[in-house]
DNA sequence: GATAAAAGTTAATCTAGTTTAACTTCATTT
DNA sequence: AAATGAAGTTAAACTAGATTAACTTTTATC
């Protein structure tokens, strides 16, 4: 178990002493999903959070005629998950699954509840996760009304050129809200004015 | 000061003995603001976090032709804040305004600060607050991009509806992401429908 | 290396929602 | 109670993006 990324990661928020460490370690679970799986299925219930080690994933809505609305992506240190469902311990709205064989780290709901009450900061690491999630969250939504679908397409680019390259187009076109034709003419659009 | 509302709102999360809750309140600034008054204005930084005592507020972005996009309503028991300006002290992207006579209980991100060393568990607090505010925030998104303009409004009359009583249908229009004219047409249809 | 399946492209037609503009209703001020 | 302005309505013309369908390119499989 490598746990040097994951500790980089934390540190931009919070210092843990060695015992916390080790504690915290002790409590996380490594595991590797292979391309395709599902990590959360719509219904049942979320029991993990987890971070991406390596790989990569989707988040996405299925409504009732199979079409699939993509929620967000996640890669390596990142985190994962159904939150709704998580937190509230109820069926997910969403699926997350596996565009990538995927490296995480997984928090049970117990193994949670307990290192908060062991290791207090980690309230904090979760707070301010959390905080700019949805910081993000919001914005994206601002940009959904007041941006065009090519501006849209611009501004994801710029913003995620790692994951732009690692996932298919008509993808990125169901996370921009749009066809994937659509994407495809904003492209072209986009080649010939350069 | 009346510390009844807001006691019972955080007795849903969290519990503090009578020594904490006097440290909390004595951190605490209770201020009024009157109808159109701004407590965030884009571009300043966002100085506060607000528990809305009673009154009412949007959040909006103002694009650079004049255009208002509304982020949000905020009433009684919930908080109103530009949270990306406030978490990083910069410039802040949404204007907070009021829509009536608004009495709040403001945080100063200081008073804050010291509140979460003082007592640990109001990380806890605004970590469970924050969770469930980034997956309403999710959740909004995905309804944006798989439901139609009029299934939205049904959704926000059945989800909110006091606050759909309280404010003008043209900033309801643009919360749904859609123009005031098209929000007065959906309106004739659903009457007709009856 | 042939074949099939998945991903991406192009173009014609269609529609949900926008724009513009004139009109009505309601609230506020004098 | 008249006058002004803000909020809401209606309808015609318009457009960003969806839908449908045929086609091409890439990737995976035998």
């Amino acid at each position: 178990m490598n746990k040097k990324p994951f500790l980089n990661y934390i540190n931009r928020y919070i210092h843990l002493t060695i015992e916390e460490e080790n504690l915290l370690f002790s409590k996380i679970i490594e595991r590797n999903y292979l391309k395709d799986q599902y990590i959360v299925q719509q219904g049942d219930t979320c029991k993990t959070v987890n971070f991406i080690i390596s790989g990569c994933t989707k988040t996405f809505y299925m409504n009732t005629d199979g079409q699939e609305h993509i929620v967000g992506f996640s890669i390596e240190d990142w985190w994962t998950s159904d939150l709704g469902s998580f937190i509230t311990q109820t069926p997910a709205d969403f699926n997350v699954q596996c565009l990538e064989n995927t490296k995480l780290f997984q928090f049970t709901y117990d193994n949670l509840e307990e290192l908060y009450e062991e290791i207090p900061k980690l309230e904090r690491l979760f707070r301010k996760i959390t905080e700019r999630a949805f910081v993000a969250s919001q914005k994206r939504i601002i940009r959904n009304f007041s941006l065009s679908a090519k501006e849209r397409y611009q501004i994801f680019k710029t913003t995620y050129p790692k994951i732009e390259q690692r996932v298919p187009q008509y993808m990125i076109a169901s996370y921009l809200g749009i066809t994937k034709e659509f994407l495809s003419k904003i492209k072209s659009q986009m080649t010939q004015e350069r």
